[in-house]
DNA sequence: AGGACGATTAACT
DNA sequence: GTTAATCGTCCTG
């Protein structure tokens, strides 16, 4: 199985942002080990407009990779400490993006355990604890996950497909001013247990 | 040069 | 339910 193509990531962030649910998020370690897991949640974040979005105060340094083709990684810190993984969407040069912010572990999970040291629940069940299973931080920031030898991509699941949604609001926001504070951007599906490992 | 704050987490009471 | 940890980024001066 292989790579999504940019293309998959050009279009409006909750439609990329609705069918990421049920494909998988992939990492190739160094030593050829893989590294995956079943997105079952994600946030949207859409344009300067979007007062919760990180490019509403424009393009900075920081907010600079948000403009970058879909498709791209952008990743930051929160509180000194936690990183944060997201993939630019829509068309270069309008800001917008999905947070990750949750995995079902299916490759990789004794990698994963050694970085985290947690049981099996709560490996990547939050977006810290993401990037930290995964070992991302900022030198992974502006990567692009669609060229042909990306190390780190997202991945379609043939036994996954039109997975059912729930819309919530966008979680730890609390001091974004309406509407944008309770705006459905999150999205999030269940995968049964007994489906839950294969390679 | 300094201060406020944050798309979180873990460890408390 | 609360709070500490911890630092890049942005704004003010």
């Amino acid at each position: 199985m292989s790579r999504l193509p940019c293309s998959f990531f050009t279009k409006p962030t909750l439609t990329v942002a609705r069918d990421c649910l049920g494909k998988k998020l992939v990492k190739i370690e160094s030593d050829g080990t893989r590294i995956s897991g079943t997105i079952i949640e994600v946030e949207g974040y859409i344009g300067e407009t979007d007062l919760a979005c990180h490019a509403s105060i424009g393009m900075t340094q920081r907010t600079q990779t948000l403009y970058d083709k879909p498709g791209t990684l952008y990743v930051y810190l929160i509180y000194g400490m936690h990183w944060m993984l997201n993939l630019v969407t829509e068309a270069e040069g309008f800001p917008a993006g999905i947070l990750i912010r949750a995995l079902f572990p299916t490759s990789g999970i004794n990698v994963m355990r050694e970085r985290r040291n947690k049981s099996m629940s709560e490996l990547t069940n939050g977006p810290a604890k993401i990037a930290q299973a995964f070992g991302i931080n900022n030198t992974w920031n502006g990567y692009n996950t669609c060229a042909p030898d990306s190390k780190l991509f997202v991945e379609y699941d043939p036994l996954r497909e039109n997975m059912e949604t729930d819309y919530e609001a966008r979680k730890g926001i609390h001091n974004t001013p309406e509407p944008w504070r309770s705006l459905p951007w999150n999205l999030s599906t269940q995968i049964e247990s007994n489906k839950e490992v294969h390679i």
